[in-house]
Parts: C-alpha cells; sequence; structure tokens
DNA sequence: GGTGTGGCTGCAATCGATTACATTAATTCT
DNA sequence: AGAATTAATGTAATCGATTGCAGCCACACC
C-alpha cells in the first residue's frame, strides 16, 4: 500500500505533540501521561508508523545486531547452536547476522569491520581455527569485551567463552569402552591446531595412560570434523597392522563417516569393532547402528553464549566474573558400541 | 587500541579536502583526481577510517543486508543453501540475517519489518508455510520485488521464485522404482499444506496411475521433513495390511528416519523394502545403505536466489522476464534400492 | 578577449530517531 | 502566600555519511 513508510514526525503531527515525546512514550512509556501515551499509539495505529533502526542505530550508537561466525555453515553441527543464539536475540530485539570464516577471509572482509562500521555490537566466533593474527588484532582492537567464544577458543587469547565439558566428555568416553572391554582404543582427532582437537586428543591420551592402556602411535588417526576425514581415518584404520578393538572419534560427522566406510569395506560396527562420537547431532540417533557418542546440548550451547554476550554488551564494564561457562556433557549409549569380538 | 573509530571528518580534515570528496573518492573514485584520490587513501590509512554503515544506510535508505527465513534453523537441508546465498551476499558487500518462522512468530515481530523498518533490503524465504494472512500482506504491501521465495513457494502469490525440479525428480524416482521391478510403491508425504508436499505427491499419484501400478488408500502415508515423522511413517507402513516393497519418501530426512525405524523392527532396507529420499543431504551416501536420491544442488539453489534477489534489489523496475528459475535435479542411485524380494 | 564547456571540489541540506537542556505547569513545603 | 520541587513536554543539536547545487578553474574555440 504505502510506498512511503511514515517517519516519528508524522505520528507527532497526527498526535499532537513533539518528536521528543512520541519517541519517549515509544521507548520508555512511563515518562509520559497516560492520556498522551494513548494517543500517540493510536497516532501509531493510524500512521501505521515503523521505526526507522539505520536512524536510531545512527542516533544511539548501536546496530542492535549480532554477527555469529561459523567455520562453516554447512556442518549440521552448528544449526542447532544458532537456533539457540537466534531464539536469544530474537527476545531482545537483535538480529542475527551470519558469516563464515572463510568467506569474511575471501573477500578480504576484516573481522573487525562488522564492529567497527557499526554492523554488529557484537560477536559470538564459533570457530577456534582462525588465523594468530586475526585474533590478536579482535584482542589489542580492546572489544573483548564485545566478542565470545562458543565451542572453541584460542588458546592463551583472553574472550569469554562457552564451551562444553570437553575433559570430563572425553574421559567418559574412553572409559565406557574400557568397561565394555576394551583394551586397545584408537583415537580419530580434529584438525591440526583447532582446540577441541588438542583438548579432546590430550584426554585421550592421559586416560589411555591412566588406565595402563596400550597406545601404538598409529592409533591416533590425524582427521578433522568433516565426513571426507572420518573416510580417510576409516581406511587408515583399516590399513593399520595392528588394529585395535574400538575407536573414539572427535566428532560424529567422523564417526558416522568412519562407519560407512568401514561398511564399504565389510567391516560391521560393533561386532568387529566399537566406534564412538561426539556431538550426538541428530541423524546419530538414526544411524545405523545407533551411535554411541558423548551429547552437547548445542540450543543451550547457543542460548548461553547469546545471554553472555547480551549481557557483556549491555554492561560493558561490569568486568570480572562470569566470562567463562563451562557446560555439561553427557555419555549417550546406543549400539555402535559393544563387547570386543 | 583507538576507543573511537574517526569519521568522514577526520579523513577530510587529515587529507585536507572537504567530507563531500572524501565520500566520492570512496565510493566512486573516478569522480576524483587522480591526486585527491591518493591523498585520502593516505588519510584513510593514517586515520583507519572505517565506514559507518548505519550513518550510510540511513542515508541512502539502503540496509545492504537480506533477511533469510527457514521454518527450522536445525534441519541441515538448508545450511548448504545458507552458504550458497551467503556467498553471493558477501561478495557484493551484503550482510546475510537470519530468522527462523517459528521466531518471528513467537516473538510478534511482522515478517514486514524487517523491510519497513529498514533492517533488510530484502528477502529470501525459504518457507512456503507461511501464514496465509502473512503472505496476502507480503503481496499488499507492494514489496513483491523485495521478496523472493526458494525451494518453497506459494501457490497464486506473486513473487519471484527459484525451486528445483520437483515434479521431474519424482518422476524420476517412481521410474527408477519401477525400472527395478516394485509394482507396489508407498509415498511418505511432506507436511500437509506445504507446497512441495503437493507437488510432489501429485506427481508420485500422476506416476503411478501413468504406469498402470496399483495404489492403495494407505500406500500415501502422511509426514512432514522431520525425523520423527520418519520413524511415525515407518511404524505406520510397517502396520499395513498390505505392505508395498518399496517406498518413496518426500524428504532425505524422512527417508533416513524411516530406514532406522525399520531397522529397529528388524526390517532390512533393501532387502525387505527398497527406500528412497529427496534432497540428497550430506549423510544420505555415508548412510547404511547409502541412500538412493533425487539430488537437489542446494548450493547453486542458494547462489541462484541470492543472485537473482540482489538484480531486483538493484534494478527495481526491471519487471517481467526472469522473475523464475527452476533447477535440474537427479537420480543418485545408490544402495537403498534394489529389485524386489 | 569573451564565452563556453567540462572536470573537480566545496557548501550545506538531508536521512529519522534520540536526548541534553529549557520551559511550563502542577504540587508540596515553610 | 510565596518558594521550591517535581513531572511532563517541547526545542533543537546530534549521530556520520551522501548528494544536489553552485563555484571555480583551466582550456578551447571563435
Amino acid at each position: 500500500m504505502t510506498l512511503k513508510t511514515s517517519t516519528l514526525q508524522d505520528v507527532a503531527r497526527v498526535a499532537g505533540v513533539s518528536t521528543a515525546t512520541v519517541s519517549r512514550a515509544l521507548s520508555n512509556p512511563k515518562m509520559v501521561t497516560e492520556s498522551t501515551r494513548t494517543r500517540v499509539s493510536k497516532a501509531v495505529e493510524t500512521t501505521g508508523y515503523r521505526i526507522n533502526r539505520a536512524a536510531r542505530n545512527l542516533r544511539t550508537q548501536r546496530s542492535h545486531s549480532v554477527l555469529v561466525l561459523l567455520p562453516d555453515l554447512a556442518n549440521p553441527f552448528f544449526s542447532e547452536i544458532l537456533e539457540g543464539i537466534s531464539r536469544i536475540l530474537a527476545h531482545q530485539g537483535y538480529s542475527m547476522l551470519i558469516a563464515s570464516t572463510g568467506q569474511v577471509h575471501d573477500s578480504g572482509e576484516r573481522l573487525l569491520d562488522y564492529l567497527d562500521d557499526a554492523r554488529a555490537d557484537g560477536m559470538i566466533i564459533l570457530d577456534g581455527g582462525l588465523d594468530r593474527d586475526v585474533v590478536d588484532m579482535l584482542e589489542n582492537a580492546g572489544k573483548t569485551r564485545r566478542i565470545l567464544f562458543a565451542c572453541e577458543w584460542v588458546e592463551g587469547a583472553d574472550f569469554p567463552t562457552v564451551r562444553c565439558e570437553n575433559h570430563q566428555g572425553t574421559l567418559d568416553a574412553v572409559n565406557h569402552l574400557y568397561d565394555l572391554g576394551h583394551r586397545k582404543i584408537a583415537h580419530v582427532t580434529g584438525p591440526e591446531g583447532n582446540v577441541l582437537m588438542h583438548v579432546r586428543k590430550d584426554a585421550f591420551v592421559e586416560q589411555i595412560a591412566a588406565l595402563d592402556l596400550e597406545l601404538n602411535p598409529g592409533w591416533v588417526i590425524p582427521g578433522d570434523f568433516s565426513i571426507a576425514a572420518g573416510c580417510r581415518a576409516a581406511q587408515a584404520w583399516i590399513g593399520l597392522e595392528d588394529r585395535t578393538t574400538a575407536v573414539f572419534c572427535a566428532s560424529d560427522q567422523l564417526a558416522l563417516a568412519f562407519i560407512a566406510e568401514l561398511s564399504r569395506h565389510g567391516i560391521k560396527v560393533p561386532e568387529e569393532v566399537s566406534v564412538m562420537g561426539f556431538d550426538d547431532i541428530d541423524i546419530a540417533e538414526q544411524f545405523i547402528p545407533p551411535l554411541t557418542t558423548v551429547r552437547q546440548d548445542r540450543m543451550r550451547l547457543g542460548e548461553t553464549a547469546a545471554n553472555m554476550l547480551m549481557t557483556q554488551i549491555t554492561y560493558p564494564d561490569n568486568r570480572g566474573a562470569g566470562n567463562i561457562a563451562i557446560l555439561p556433557v553427557s555419555l549417550v549409549v546406543r549400539e555402535s558400541t559393544a563387547p570386543p569380538p
């Protein structure tokens, strides 16, 4: 209908008050009289007024939106985290901007520009594998309180962080396999340089040692979180001189592809080898066999991250406590693990 | 470092020119002399100037961002489409806003507000299941050229659309099963009221008739695109008096869950029944058995959608041709289908 | 030499909301 | 009753970039 949306001025004219009053009536209702408030509401109604965010953003120096940076949009692991983030943001009238690391990098944008050019009030980074110089830049910009790392983080950098109990989850996984009777356990890792990869690998090695188990060099198989890596890892495992009876993969995608590749070679899970994942993505339960894994509550992780960031943005000077949250994980035992043959 | 980012004024002062000239030097370089251009570049360099998007957006009445509306963020089907969209948008200096239908609805936001309040220049809607009154509102707002439906669409509404060859894909699927020797084929549908559900179901029924095959009432099993629906559908199929030898599911998620549920009941795919999906999501190939399905090139779909929307936004008056794109699909034969027992 | 012509540049208005400060009216206190 | 306080509203500056209009200069042409 109306091609031109009406402005505060229009509302003010119709209501017979000043723009200041209209603004107050809308954003801070208790500052105006009951009667003007209703008069303004009516005027808003008749004019079909919608606030112009660009104008407000300019004046308030706030964009009312948050950037979420992913390593890879096509990885289903992230979708539920996004749902959680989005839920909280929407609730607070914030918009969610999405970008993937690769694209930001490719298009030559600087990540910081999102903050500097007033596109975003803050950012949630789901990628701990950022180039070190990018991270340094973020730190030195003095904007650490407007940045939050979720799931992954950067060792040695001082950003607020939300993550899950990776260490404990890994111990749980190894213990589960041990309890089933496995004594020779392999680990397919995440990508080189990734914090999660290191934490989970270290915890794995630690627990293997604690249980006094054997660990051949070939039993720590390098991978990343992708499907392709899972297939490659399976081939590596198959090529092992001394195969393990169980394999703990650093992610579900990895584990599913691992099992699939084994299947292509006629190797049965869990009859011939037990396989575990980490994450508990939706499809894990529907896989055949259903995947034993370590569950991260991704929705809650997203919500927590968004909430923390929002309070940081809202109360920027509130330094100190509460800048790290570690969420519990839980072992989900399904059918991809069984006693060794 | 600098807490306050510098403005055009600062650059102008340093370069010894007016703000107008700086603005022109940056956004329309050929309008200024070579020498001033370099002077401005230097000034930008030394001041560390970053454009303030809020200011530009206000002045130009453009937000330089696009909203993507999903029915469900947690569905991996969409992630690759997002990747495609994001790629194109980033390339043109646009940002990608994401929201899910449910949340927009829950938070009482009006969808149109994104356009009206200058948060987004356009929107790509991946949900054909919007309430009819929402759709009417969008149409009547005269903003149809700033809205584009992708994957799904709304029957009878005149929006630019990108979709895949759903009809042909369905025929291919049925023919594939027919060629394998199946004569009793069931169909698990998408959600009631969804266009894709109708198109695929109609094409299915049509082709069954064309091939002169039997079609019992119970063989069209209502579902939606979710995992849970796949499980329910499998139970329904199991409960059938007269089971079919093949099942064509309206989505991969549906198909995978269907197979999983069968497996829980000890029914083997494809030995006892062939199952097909639609979409070819990443995990389909890694499933056991690998899923026979109809492939949609989701990346390309996203790219096409973004490109179309961008040209519409850029040349709004260019009505007429090119407001619908239909992308080809391809049959991907894997191992979840085989000749009937 | 006068007058066009055209290329660069500057001045200042503009986008639409927010908010510090001023003003007015109403209420309370001494 | 007069002074002081408080509450509600209005005035106008402001956020930072873009852009229509006008001015200026140099050069060419007659």
